[in-house]
DNA sequence: ATCGTAGTACGATGAATGTCAAACTACGAT
DNA sequence: ATCGTAGTTTGACATTCATCGTACTACGAT
């Protein structure tokens, strides 16, 4: 049975401070900038996060919640991709510079 | 006595992640569109919040930990400002867009 | 029909977070 | 020295959060 459909957030619905705190979580970020980086559909097992199945779906759902991400399902596999222009338009820049800022830290020498 | 001095991060131990995580909050955000629309420095106690003083003294706290604003004591009051060059340095364009963004939504009607 | 792969649902758990009130400290002004 | 204002500290509390394992469903392929 099914849920075969999933819900998304009208565009205006989301909200900033939601979509702050989907990204401000190291998992959820990386999620983020490697969709942006491949910039296509992508399932959820070719991005591999140090984390366990269950706690993925977690982290998927609170992406799609927020607005960030768009998630259908095909066949076995459910595809994402960034709701980068719902997010342009609304908060224009943010999404860009965040990914920027992504994949600076990312080339960054961790102090540690 | 006195921890007269307060600690803040140098610039190369701020983390993005950190400083989305202390964005991620309506208070804090609006602590931060505050002093970018002011642009100098402000006092605690200038900027309301619809917190008690105890939960505000968290959140900039978490603030300036996270590497987003600076404090100072003067006298009996904590002038804070945002650490925008730095930020800005780091993380071009960021600090920009989330208060451009927080700034619309604040203007947007809020569908509730 | 059976199997494997992809992802979900369901608790559970421990850590982090936002919140407050109350008692406190620091400083300037009177 | 006393008072008031500004902010801190402490301890408590409820909530949210990230995490996991296990059992489950959905679908394609054989």
């Amino acid at each position: 049975m099914s849920t075969r459909i999933l819900e998304h957030p009208d565009v205006e619905e989301i909200r900033l401070e939601a979509v702050l705190h989907a990204l401000a979580e190291p998992a959820r970020l990386e999620v983020v900038r490697f969709l942006a980086e491949v910039g296509r559909e992508v399932a959820c097992s070719e991005i591999d996060l140090a984390v366990s199945k269950s706690t993925g779906t977690h982290h998927y759902r609170v992406l799609r919640e927020a607005g960030v991400i768009n998630q259908v399902y095909r066949g076995t596999a459910k595809l994402n991709s960034l709701r980068r222009a719902e997010l342009d338009a609304l908060f224009p820049g943010l999404i860009d510079s965040v990914i920027a800022a992504a994949d600076r830290e990312r080339a960054r020498p961790r102090p540690s």
